[in-house]
DNA sequence: AATAGCTTCCAAAACGTTTTGGGTACAATT
DNA sequence: AATTGTACCCAAAACGTTTTGGAAGCTATT
């Protein structure tokens, strides 16, 4: 039934070895045993059992993806997006991507510990990393290939690429201001994840730069789900002196806080300002079209993707940390000026 | 530095037979020697190596999932979507998820093979089925484990979950002639894809039931893709007299036959009636909100994934052949009413 | 005639696990 | 006293591959 190196070794009367070598075109066959073992194999329709192989050569030519949930479902496109740009670079140099998902916790680590020492995979790629990242500090310490979409807090020197957010929401804001939007609300991310810091840093300073104050009840975090948003934003809504502009932090919840704001009658771009963040492709087709910053998401797991390949074959990485600015796109769901 | 059961018994003065069996927790070791090979496993950090288990078991614990692309690239919704109801379910039951990408086409087959034979997967899950599936034929000949997501043309018997898109393409005709519309152009999947026959024929089916022709010089192929669906909407506006309504057959190609006719001006909703199929996320939130067919995407995932392990576990099936109703979304795209 | 070098081959070990087919020691039963 | 039963343990084989470390048979060089 399953064919095998002895079962070639045996039609063609030759040594396991020698089939094994004549395979792997080795120079120490003659090129007439080579075709022999060659056409034999494909005669009886031969493959290589992958575990026996992996078990011997001691690697595996497979990338870890473990998707961080939050609730039990991932249906964020950046998901789905960055997997895209990570499965096809890894196809373009003979990978595969192990993927699963994983609630973030304590048995998170279990996870990444059962797929490094059970050598199930050659590296990870790590995403959304968080403020303090235990993932980051477990696969240093193990002396694994990673790379990360992301930085962290602590000043740990290992290879990511990460976008600019500090700079991407700067532009947001700058943009709402020269519309003469002087309530700007903001719906965060949650706090322990490094990509809020950033947005959320450059929110601020967005704001002292034009000398506003940073009003702290306009700061809401949500779980970057479109109901999250929406939940956020109703709240926003119902303060007793609502802002004028809302900023998401990312396209999602931009979609909620839309839908919360038209409930009440609302029309965006007009009576209220709402933006985004990551230019998901349905951005453009939102209603109305969705003002956000651009992050090639896509790209960005194509780049990790070959990282982390060049690091397991040991091979120098260009460039350790790559920061990407990012670029604001304007549509119609900031509205116009407020400004006659 | 690798902890084998070889350690863990040289540690604790054990064969590594019983180790082994401590820890799989077998009757015929003492619950003293069970406790200290536990305890020097765990001081050791031992982790089982898993290519060593599965050679020596002979199953794995994956599951495959390979997408087919067109292009270089896959950024359907559509796969994102199903791969999240997937890996969900298959994490739930302890699986993991073997993703790869590969284009349609000849050499499609070497890649299950290899996944086959070469032990990798213990079963599969197909998408977007052929109206003559090399795959399915594949599969069912190997004796693998599969479950797929659609039918094939040919009467195979074979497990799969599927949506009568037939059935959820009628209601949309149905809604369009209560509308009024009389000149009701579609755009249809490329037409090996066995969905594009469905839902093809109960365009037709639709349309002969109220009595309307069908023009085949209003029936067009697109690649599934926004700019297919631009490309093809703008050949159908185009015609000496075009249509009064587009019925597209997915929600992508809708959205971009809806910004082909933005492009020349018209109004959706009101000069002409865009609909799509699937209901991806984006449908509620594009501009203007899409009418379409609701396909549970995501859950027919998790059925495929939950079809594929029973089946890799020998249990039995309650359904064979699961046939989802799909149910028609009314939103603006379509418009109001054309009679007075 | 002895040595060196090349080409072609292979037996055996190794990778780390699980399973097979026992064995030993002791108590309980005949 | 011999048998049976039970509890616990282990050596060796197996999974299918690659690698190690030669060996055999030549020809070419000293």
């Amino acid at each position: 039934m399953v064919v095998t190196l002895k079962d070639i070794a045996r039609e063609t009367g030759k040594s396991i070895t020698t089939v094994s070598r004549a395979l792997n075109d080795y120079g120490d066959v003659s090129a007439e045993t080579k075709a022999l073992v060659l056409r034999v194999a494909n005669e009886l329709g031969y493959t290589p059992n992958t575990w026996a192989q992996r078990l011997q050569k001691r690697h595996t030519d497979t990338i870890g993806f473990i998707i961080p949930t939050f609730g039990p479902r991932f249906s964020d496109p950046f998901f789905s997006e960055i997997l895209a740009g990570i499965g096809n670079r890894a196809a373009r140099f003979g990978y595969d991507i192990l993927v699963s998902t994983h609630a973030i916790g304590d048995e998170e680590l279990v996870a990444y510990q059962a797929a490094i020492y059970g050598r199930r995979v050659d590296g990870f790629i790590l995403v959304r990393t968080r403020r303090k990242d235990v993932r980051v500090e477990c696969l240093q310490e193990a002396d694994f290939p990673f790379v990360a979409f992301g930085r962290v807090e602590s000043e740990l020197d290992y290879p990511f690429v990460d976008e600019d957010g500090s700079y991407g929401m700067s532009l947001v804001i700058e943009h709402l201001i020269s519309l003469g939007h002087k309530r700007i609300a903001c719906i965060a991310p949650p706090p322990e994840l490094m990509f809020a810091y950033y947005r959320l840093e450059g929110f601020k300073a967005g704001l002292a730069e034009a000398g506003l104050p940073v009003d702290d009840a306009l700061i809401h975090a949500g779980d970057l789900t479109q109901r999250g948003g929406h939940e956020q934003a109703s709240k926003l809504l119902s303060l007793p002196s609502p802002p004028t502009a809302i900023v998401c932090c990312n396209d999602l919840m931009a979609f909620g806080a839309m839908s919360a704001a038209q409930d009440r009658g609302l029309k965006i771009g007009k009576d209220i300002a709402i933006t985004g963040f990551d230019n998901i492709p349905m951005a453009e087709h939102s209603h109305p079209p969705l003002t956000t910053v651009h992050q090639p998401i896509y790209q960005i797991g194509g780049m990790a993707c070959e990282m982390v390949i060049k690091l397991i074959r040991g091979e120098p990485l260009e460039d350790r940390h790559v920061l990407l600015k990012p670029e604001l796109i304007v549509r119609q769901s900031s509205g116009l000026s407020l400004i006659q």
